[in-house]
DNA sequence: TATTTTTTTTAGACTTGTCTAAATTAATTC
DNA sequence: GAATTAATTTAGACAAGTCTAAAAAAAATA
């Protein structure tokens, strides 16, 4: 099939077109923790292939075969995300690493019973959605807590960092997902949301409340 | 850690080491499918990483940290394999690339949880025992079925052969794990075994039966 | 628009693991 | 024990993926 090294450059354009709608050889490197020279090698290979289109200084997109494989290595990593999480007990904030392996695992017989077995879970324990195994992936449509009006409620559905130290953080004071929190007012301090989730209120700042994402 | 070659390597070397108390270039070529000259070669690195005792032309064991790492790679591989049939409901016969794989998933917490999740498994799907966390593999005592005498009985604890072939044959005639079976006497043909299983009474041939391990 | 800065690409080199072909050592046979 | 055969190692090359340094193109700025 297609090298680790290929996929994981697949997935890394897959998601930077997601949140920038672009993806440059400079964004593809820090994605990938290579250098640019590097990239533009490997784009050359998979423009070769088929996978990506690509003309020189001009970014790249995902061909439709490159977008299926890489909504492939998407669907196992969130899969995998979820049965260390579920079955294996493992917290939030330990899966990312494993899942970075695991998601290379070819068979795809492999997956689909993976996902009957854990019951087709549609979100993994970030919120991100799990693509079905054949590609579909669902749209919720959160917002940044940000942009949440005064005393507005909604419900944590998913993290847009996935840094342990963050993950950590939100574990230790209770925004998980599924929480449902409202918006009291601001700080005039520094601008911080005041939140209130039924049982106290409490600050969080906006760089924080930038990444819970909320389905209101 | 250490490269997914190395670990197939020592591996190899192992499983030669166990079967055939030797390990030389040529074996370890045909074990791992690859030429005499590229193992002269990662055996040289291997030696330099003090995971294997190599002389030239001698051959090579493996040091206590070469076993240390080969005996965690056949622990991994077994554990999933014990999953993959026992959870995700695949054959014996169908699991064992897919265990190639997954045997070089890093995390020893990972393979410790999922031990753990399959309530600390003695054997393999084809019997073969699973070393705890700590290298300890237990040894039974089991012979070829090739060398029971007439009228012994034993239980079927073992494949020697992990072919998808064999394994289906044995499937279909039922002589699967657990299995007790009595020699009740040969051909005169072909000298090939006449078993009884309890049920009924059928004939193996001698290839078959060398590979049957049993446990008397 | 001309210049500077940034981004991207090219050129050439390195590492890992592989190969073939040739040379060397060990084992076998006469 | 000498000659042949088999096994192993060396030498040199290649592919994948990476790098640094330099060149080229695009974008930003004056």
């Amino acid at each position: 099939m297609h090298s680790f090294t290929e996929e994981n450059y697949l997935k890394a354009i897959f998601h930077l077109l997601l949140k920038t709608q672009s993806a440059t050889t400079n964004e593809i490197a820090a994605a990938t923790g290579t250098k640019a020279a590097s990239v533009t090698d490997m784009l050359k290979k998979l423009a070769e292939k088929k996978l990506i289109n690509y003309a020189r200084y001009q970014g790249v997109t995902l061909t439709d075969s490159g977008e299926r494989i890489a909504v492939g290595i998407v669907r196992k990593h969130r899969l995998w995300e979820h049965f260390l999480v579920d079955k294996l007990k493992f917290k939030w904030d330990e899966v990312h690493e494993m899942a970075e392996e695991l998601e290379h695992i070819s068979s795809t017989e492999l997956i689909n019973r993976l996902d009957e077995f854990m019951g087709h879970p549609q979100f993994d324990p970030h919120g991100d959605p799990i693509p079905d195994c054949n590609g579909r992936i669902s749209n919720q449509h959160l917002q940044s807590a940000l942009h949440l009006k005064k005393d507005q409620t909604g419900k944590i559905a998913a993290v847009a960092d996935h840094s342990p130290a963050f993950l950590q953080y939100l574990e230790k004071t209770q925004l998980t997902i599924g929480q449902t929190i409202t918006v009291t007012g601001l700080t005039d301090y520094d601008m911080a949301l005041v939140l209130n989730n039924s049982q106290n209120e409490f600050n969080i700042s906006r760089e924080v409340a930038k990444n819970l994402l909320i389905l209101v």
